[in-house]
DNA sequence: CTGTGGTCCTGTATGC
DNA sequence: TGCATACAGGACCACA
């Protein structure tokens, strides 16, 4: 499931090999592979250089010269490959770009993932992302006031955790990491804790982020991997995701796994309280 | 402002 | 072995 480490890679890959490419006639190949929101159909991308890309949170975007940027949520299988063109088809390939020099393809297993065409001015985020919180990656992100929004409110600290209008970028693995990182329990109301317990966890939440993003993200199968096809390396440092029933790395009792908030979640009932 | 539940989807794992 | 069901879940929406 791609989180921000994991969008964060694939945005590394593609900015370092697409920037420069000029996109020839898009080729939408399941129709739930465009957004319906899309402004324009993805054959309005022919001719335009990619200038740049771009991310926040999980969103990422495609800069080009024309004002036209391809907006992307990988949702929960979706991928960015490059490949040749003489290449065999994916058998998830939703939507093929032929660029100049070589296919980018997006593929995506269970479509939940999309790409959508719009007007985008450079240096100016997209509609389809406006209503997305910063990320803590973003060199604007502003620790003490998302603080300030978290603890205004009386829901459970692991759903504000994942309210991509409050901080972007997380998602259930990371979530449940950084509250084990905390040893903050997941159903905890986020009014009940110290400003300064919030303000760690937002730094843990970050680190361990950072950490996953070093080793190209967290693969549990096949269906996270980078624009080149390969798999990240952070699933082996994971302290409690899907390891119910394993011994806390931190206190040994057994991790716990219940469905709450519409997911399962992982957490230590001994050390995170 | 909240929370709940439904919706989209397919491959894999489990249960009988 | 084979079929049916559960599960994985990000974002969004209708509705209370």
């Amino acid at each position: 499931m791609p989180e921000l480490p994991e969008v964060e890679t694939v945005r590394l890959g593609l900015a370092k090999s697409i920037v420069g490419q000029v996109f020839k006639v898009p080729r939408l190949l399941h129709p739930r592979g465009l957004n319906p929101k899309s402004e324009v159909p993805v054959a309005a991308l022919a001719g335009a250089q990619i200038s740049s890309v771009h991310r926040r949170g999980k969103f990422l975007w495609i800069q080009t010269n024309e004002q036209l940027a391809l907006v992307a949520h990988l949702g929960m299988s979706g991928q960015f490959r490059i490949s040749q063109p003489e290449a065999h088809i994916h058998k998830h390939l939703r939507v093929l770009f032929p660029l100049s020099d070589f296919h980018l393809g997006f593929i995506d297993q269970r479509t939940f993932g999309w790409v959508s065409v719009g007007q985008a001015h450079g240096g100016q985020v997209p509609d389809l992302v406006s209503h997305i919180a910063l990320d803590p990656f973003d060199p604007n992100f502003a620790p003490k006031e998302v603080v300030k929004r978290i603890r205004a409110s009386n829901r459970e600290i692991k759903k504000i955790l994942l309210d991509q209008a409050i901080i972007s970028g997380i998602g259930n693995i990371y979530a449940d990491e950084s509250l084990w990182l905390a040893q903050i329990n997941p159903q905890t109301i986020a009014s009940a804790l110290s400003p300064k317990k919030v303000e760690r966890l937002l730094s843990l939440a970050t680190q361990v982020m950072a950490s996953a993003l070093a080793v190209g993200g967290t693969s549990f199968d096949e269906l996270y991997v980078n624009v080149n096809g390969e798999s990240g390396y952070f699933e082996r440092s994971l302290n409690v995701y899907g390891r119910e029933g394993q011994p806390c790395p931190r206190c040994s009792g057994p991790i716990s796994r219940i469905a709450f908030a519409n997911r399962s979640t992982h957490y230590c009932f001994s050390c995170q309280k």
